[in-house]
DNA sequence: CGACTTCGATTACGCGTGTAAACATTGAAT
DNA sequence: ATTCAATGTTTACACGCGTAATCGAAGTCG
């Protein structure tokens, strides 16, 4: 089953570090979100039962950790829009975020180095 | 209201060409997504009242048009994603996909292509 | 040992979604 | 006019989601 996007952001808080109890991630999480207790604990459950997360016991608590990689996530993500919006082609895509100026120099720049690699590893 | 990705489908139909009749979308949607009628006339009720489509009465029936382009569905989506996900960078998210092996050849020569004419057209 | 605190687990509830059946309306045919 | 067929409108229903309150178990302190 799909991760939503409360969970994904209980997730990426996992990804940044983990194991954490649900204590730290309320910390971190909850005041951003405007999220208390019940909800955080109860979308850990949700993930929890998703497979997508672990816990372990410690003590009189759990610390949670990830159990499906952020890459995997990202993947699944991505190839979705990309599929859905660009008919899977990676070029379109950047043709539609150069088309909105979204593109910054940094990103160009970067861009072409990474053309470059790809003519280098490939000769 | 976000359009769901049942709703984006019949967008996707309306995009394509528009004004259509219900009918006319259903045969083109219903049998690869294994909807029927009251499906898809649903989604197009629900399509009105968030007015991303609009409807021109065509003697007995209503003839559907998209209202919110496509371009920026296309666009909110993307940048969702990418805010999500890459830190609202492209060049990251393309690197992504290229450590994923998702770049074809024909990607590669076209993003070559769009960066050339990024130098061009900002001398 | 009994009350209090601390966690996690269970239950709740309104809302959107996917999917469709039932109902209503209206033009067409007899 | 009456009835039939075609369309759109309303209602339904189970399920996941966002958000929590409540329940329950298990240490902790006096």
């Amino acid at each position: 089953m799909a991760i939503s996007e409360a969970e994904a952001i209980i997730m990426e808080v996992l990804w940044r570090a983990s194991p954490r109890s649900a204590e730290d991630i309320l910390a971190e999480v909850g005041p951003q979100q405007g999220w208390q207790e019940g909800t955080v604990k109860s979308l850990l459950n949700r993930l929890l039962k998703k497979k997508a997360v672990k816990a372990e016991r410690d003590g009189r608590r759990y610390l949670y950790a990830p159990r499906l990689p952020r890459e995997q996530y990202v993947s699944q993500e991505s190839k979705g829009l990309l599929d859905r919006l660009f008919g899977g082609r990676v070029a379109p895509l950047v043709a539609h975020f150069s088309e909105q100026r979204k593109l910054s120099k940094k990103d160009i720049a970067e861009l072409r180095k990474l053309l470059q690699e790809l003519d280098d590893e490939q000769p």
